[in-house]
DNA sequence: GCCCGACAGCTTCCATACAAGGCGGGCAAT
DNA sequence: ATTGCCCGCCTTGTATGGAAGCTGTCGGGC
């Protein structure tokens, strides 16, 4: 296997900007907070060297912002690049659902419509968890069809502004109503219908839209 | 001034990946290339630690592979991922015309044919460096004007893989036919035609495809 | 009461030393 | 001649001490 040969070890550096970024997803360090190299490195245990590595990633990464000399800050949510996140998203993702239903592969519509029943599995479990991951591989798998993957990894590392306002509405979101518009998508790939395609990505992103605003009334310390 | 109040001083560690990624974009460093911290730490007459740092920044923007305990490379460049790139510019770049021509602002059309003039006085001074400038400077015009400038900063980031084709294909692309296309962008938002717009965009970033292949012959070394 | 400067305590930044692992050449055994 | 191991030299990773700079506080002068 691949990952055999690569032998990339797992670094002390790596396991601190994991552990930091799933703290900072799941506001367990909410936006404001001011960290310093030495705390974390006391929290893990480590030495600061690393974990000034870390900083470094996710400063770059937008999740901190590094004042020098001064201190190490979680970074508010800007509404603004929460809105011009999205609008990357949508430019990139109508794109792409343009490409496949235009070009459709054979099995596209299939694969589509079996990962469309896990998330319904999921759902039904009330296994919210689950279905945000399910939810997260349809739109990479769009992303795969389409030929760029790797345009998906792009979209992944500036969601995370998105991520954490997902996470604040954790519970709030319908699952049901996701899944009837991921079916939406689906059949006009089926019917390799662009347009209505993509009048069904661009209705499916927009909802995010009232959540913000109301997240933002809910939570106005963690915005800027 | 903002820069004056953030007082964000200059740091070793951002002079050295400033000067890093100019040597990589000029390929004066060219892909493949081994270099190691303790080199450039002498060449620039520091310590290794902020030219680490730099590495990290440089590699995060995917211009440097860092093999642990191995070494650390300028990245060989991957056509796949410069399409890949130039998809992502141009899913956004096509929204960011539509939007901007699909509601024009008074002075939209003015600002743009000032730019082309200015294009046009670069052209026919023979400044290729300067035309360099006010082209991306276009493009970020039109970001600006649909209210989406982050984006385009974003773009930026990623951008750099497609800089270094660039370079190499410095003097081959026509500056003429670059101004002939801005001239049909900027007509299309004129007459706040988004469909026109949109036509010429892609027509416009469409060019770059012929050049990649013909460099990829040119320098196959540079490529994966 | 108000202003302003010295200073203590914090931060990030940089330098240096050491640790841990990959790589290749030389050498010995077969 | 070939194979396999060992060891020195290289790399990046980590630890630690001190340098440079910001911030708030406290106290003296007005």
């Amino acid at each position: 296997m691949a990952a055999l040969l690569e032998h990339t070890q797992e670094t002390i550096a790596m396991r601190v900007v994991d552990a930091l970024r799933d703290d900072i997803i799941t506001m367990s360090l909410k936006p404001g907070d001011v960290i310093s190299e030495s705390d974390i490195a006391a929290r893990y245990g480590v030495s600061r060297q690393p974990v000034r590595e870390a900083f470094i990633r996710l400063a770059q990464q937008g999740l901190l912002l590094i004042r020098p000399k001064r201190a190490t800050v979680v970074k508010k949510i800007s509404p603004d690049g929460v809105r011009q996140s999205r609008f990357i998203r949508e430019s990139i993702e109508v794109e792409i659902i343009r490409r496949v239903a235009g070009q459709p592969t054979d099995n596209a519509a299939e694969v589509l419509t079996t990962l469309i029943a896990d998330q319904e599995a999921a759902s039904a479990a009330n296994d919210s968890r689950r279905f945000h991951t399910l939810d997260e591989l349809f739109h990479r798998t769009l992303a795969r069809l389409a030929g760029v993957e790797y345009a998906w990894q792009l979209i992944d590392d500036h969601k995370m502004q998105l991520d954490r306002v997902r996470y604040l509405t954790l519970g709030v979101s319908s699952t049901q109503r996701a899944i009837a518009e991921h079916k939406d998508i689906a059949q006009a790939v089926a019917k390799a219908d662009p347009a209505a395609a993509e009048r069904a990505m661009r209705a499916h992103l927009a909802r995010a839209e009232l959540l913000l605003n109301q997240t933002i009334s809910d939570f106005p310390d963690f915005f800027e």
